[in-house]
DNA sequence: GCGGGCGGTTCCGGTGAGTGAAACGATGGC
DNA sequence: GCCATCGTTTCACTCACCGGAACCGCCCGC
């Protein structure tokens, strides 16, 4: 292909998938020049990329002319181990957890050095939170980040204990501190937050372990922890359990992993 | 490009997209074979393509050499307006009739003459189902469909009613007796469904209007309808009133629609 | 151990699908 | 009514893509 000055070195697929990936959660609807610039590409050639694109179904566009993503790319995200596997499995746990105490609920796993979030449940009862599904997180400042943290090697413990960005003012912003903090995780088997991502949310989370890995982590977030948390924990645990135990049971042939 | 005997007429671009289209809920886990089978492709351009898919983290490959959907897929999924839209907005609203229930809570739009399911809550106290967020059930035999059916085209219910398959012995397909029970629905502002798509299982939906239109439908599922159904109708309808009240508040600026 | 079948991977000559500057059209703001 | 901006169409050039053929590595049956 190619032919004019093409100089770019680009296959036609890293240009499609390139206009694909210029949308992210600050970029939900994009018009055509700004696809095209997102994307590194002619005016022209996006134009007729995305004309594909959406006639697939992969893009779609809006009555106002502007670009969004398609309906048929969410039918086959969905398909991804990272939803269907760990997530469908774990759901109804956190349904439980959410019936039971009506504070949003979370299930996360590392991705990289950031937490990634797999799933969460919130209604109008549960304190407001920044998270949704699909978002990263730094791990310093959430309860599952932290419990993730305390389980992650040595090598990604250090990467992120060299970066600790200050979010809120009770964000720890310490290595020793959250150092000590870790140690504490793994002895205790939960971790806590207070306002360390958001003023007026506490957290707790607790690891999810297949065997002995810890593959993932359950968070709940609340305005205090001041009451009940040794209910929570247990609370939390029992579910924590229950889904490593799923995580195993051949029977629910998950796909390993997330 | 082309240039082997290549009698296909196929742009590159699309097949790429039958690559990532050759995946579905039956088909999650595909060896490369299979995907060039699916996608039509001789298995070196499968093979050339999937790499580049692969590396852009469109695909990924699992340790046992099959290929599955990626991350980034499933990253870029979450952004289409179907799940931005009405079902974040929504979100907290199903979880409050969960949090009240613990019964399966189901919003649902229509997709042609299918039911799309954009969310689904689900705990180990609910009744089980069949529906998984992103899958499309007939009209006729759930409840959120017959709202949806009650409100659609007529175009779209005269082909509906053509087409009255059974899944239980309980499905109606009697396309007289379907359509005075939509007349029954339009009239009563709720729709249920008795072992109608699965057995052990009844359903109550009411319709999600914003300004007059119906946009989407809100149901539950749960053992018998014997007991409390004015109880959870009345819940229901408050819900579907709320998020049809947050669909036209300009400050959530919601992708419109779905 | 050995042969044969089956997936996956690499090679490579030929060529038409894809490229993007340029020109044209459609909007809309002032 | 004029200009600016964004979207769309055109078209000659060419190189990135194509896929049959050959090769590799593994497992299975004998």
């Amino acid at each position: 292909m190619s032919g004019n000055v093409s100089r770019s070195g680009a296959t036609v697929t890293s240009r499609a998938l390139a206009l694909i990936g210029a949308f992210d959660a600050r970029h939900r609807r994009l018009s055509l020049s700004q696809l095209a610039e997102r994307a590194e590409l002619p005016v022209p050639t996006a134009h007729r990329l995305v004309g594909e694109l959406v006639a697939w179904g992969a893009l779609s566009r809006t009555s106002a002319g502007k670009y969004v993503v398609g309906r048929r790319l969410w039918d086959v995200g969905l398909l991804a181990p990272v939803n269907t596997g760990l997530r469908q499995l774990a759901s109804p746990y956190l349904h439980d957890l959410y019936g039971a105490t009506l504070a949003t609920v979370h299930l996360a796993v590392r991705d990289g050095d950031k937490v990634l979030y797999l799933d969460r449940l919130s209604g109008h009862a549960s304190v407001p939170v920044v998270s949704t599904i699909g978002s990263r997180l730094p791990m310093h400042a959430t309860g599952v980040g932290k419990v993730l943290l305390a389980h992650a090697p040595p090598a990604v413990q250090a990467e992120v204990l060299a970066h600790l960005t200050r979010i809120t003012p009770y964000t720890i912003n310490q290595p020793g501190t959250l150092r000590r903090q870790l140690a504490r995780v793994r002895k205790d088997d939960y971790a806590t937050t207070v306002e360390e991502m958001s003023l007026g949310a506490c957290s707790v989370a607790v690891p999810i372990r297949a065997k002995a890995d810890v593959v993932a982590s359950l968070g709940i977030v609340v305005p205090t922890l001041r009451k009940d948390r040794a209910r929570l924990v247990a609370a939390m645990q029992v579910a924590a359990r229950g889904i490593g135990r799923a995580l195993l049971d051949p029977s629910t042939s998950v796909d390993h992993f997330h």
